[in-house]
DNA sequence: CCAAAAGTGTTAGACCTACACCCATGA
DNA sequence: TCATGGGTGTAGGTCTAACACTTTTGG
């Protein structure tokens, strides 16, 4: 059974290009409708559909979500949403907040609990699910307009990740399994917003003993090919609990 | 009309002859059936009394909280159970996270949006609401058995406000208008769980300009008084803003 | 050999930690 | 005059910010 009155909203973030993208979908209404509630439409989960400019528009995009089912757990469901809509498994994925004001969708009482994902876009390739329409990462400078209350759900979203980046080592689920050192400073450079020194970024991070040389470097780049790093994750979980300082 | 499946708990912070305290209580059934659904009981109201064990039992103690009414927006309805009630109004309050497992409530699906606030008990006399049977606070330290997930409710507002005092300067909300230093450093040595070095602590709550001298002194202490100190609103409201580092 | 990005060290100032004694007050 | 908690300074170590040149690679 669906709960009419809440949603939960996935925003997911990747980092590609040197530009932090989020993902953005238009859902496929009938199959959405069987998901939703396979016996019998009533009233409400029709609603919720023909009110609902998500699913009406081909001009607007919205995160990644559904309405929450009464047999399902919050958490495990954010990663069931993320699982079915996109086919990305196994990401970073953390609540956000809870946004319910009485008038964020227009006719419907619906609240949404937010999740923020981070994942490497190279890792997971994004499988057209039967739900969806369509699906798109967009820079996050550069949004479309969005349904709802959807573009201050990602405002919110972004600042938690800002805060999060600078007091625990998440930022490190947006690359790729390994990376270079001047990849970690664009990203934190991207996401803090801010012009980072190279020497003292490096000395930094170094200092925190995260990172393993995995004694690879680039290939096939026209320049000095850059070592590549990966983590460790005994300190990561470590770094994680206690926290670290990133404020720069 | 009630959502039956969403509530809203407040974990209300007292800071208070050198302990950190939560605010319990035990709802009175009446009122709050009619609060909750003035005109007619549905059978899921009725069950929202009958299963709950808040309403039931003289023995156990939970958050102030209550199912969210459709007509109202989620922050506003937290300040407004603040308000209904204790009595309490004008606090700093802001939002935790939202917990929903599904076994949570036994019998009842039931996300519940968990909020916490902080105030000076010295500031604020509880009124007992025709709404509450019993009222009462409780060391952190030396909590009674509680309904449902609220333990672990609480333990997460106090991981959350542990974060928060490190990064923010919130703390302050849980002093009375004019304090001591040694007051102030007792309450961080209680939040975070560790002794601080007074000449240390003075220096770095010093530097940060957030202190106004109010010239005047404890009176009546038999030992030498101390001078009492008020928070700048300015110097807050950007600390705030930016953060701070409190990581000691 | 050129263009492009990788990589590296030093210095001055700020901040952190550890530590012990005298001061003011009321009883 | 005593018991109680208030209030203060310094030195050594660590972290931070500012800053410019050489190295490696492919084209």
């Amino acid at each position: 059974m669906v709960l009419k009155d809440i949603s939960v909203d996935c925003v997911i973030f990747g980092f590609n290009n040197d530009k932090l993208n989020v993902l953005l979908w238009q859902g496929e209404i009938e199959p959405l409708k069987q998901l939703l509630n396979p016996e019998k439409e009533n009233e409400q989960i029709k609603e919720i559909f023909e009110i609902n400019p998500a699913h009406k528009s081909d001009r607007l995009w919205g995160l990644v979500g559904l309405h929450l089912q009464a047999d399902e757990d919050l958490d495990g469901y954010a990663k069931k949403i993320l699982q079915i809509t996109t086919g990305i498994d196994n990401v970073y994925l953390t609540q956000v907040k809870t946004f319910g004001d009485t008038n964020r969708v227009p006719g419907l009482r619906v609240l949404t609990v937010a999740y923020y994902a981070l994942i490497n876009p190279d890792y997971h390739d994004l499988k057209l699910s039967p739900l969806a329409k369509a699906i798109k990462w967009y820079d996050i400078e550069d949004l479309p307009d969005v349904i709802f209350d959807h573009k201050e759900i990602i405002q919110n979203s972004l600042k938690k990740l800002r805060q999060e980046v600078q007091y625990h080592p998440v930022g490190f689920h947006l690359l790729p399994e390994k990376f270079t050192l001047t990849q970690l400073q664009r990203l934190y450079e991207i996401i803090l917003d801010k012009k980072l020194d190279t020497r003292n970024f490096r000395k930094k991070i170094q200092n925190m003993k995260l990172l393993v040389d995995t004694n690879e470097k680039q290939t096939n780049v026209a320049h000095r090919a850059a070592k590549l790093y990966s983590f460790d994750i005994d300190i990561y979980n470590q770094l994680k609990e206690e926290g670290l300082n990133f404020r720069i």
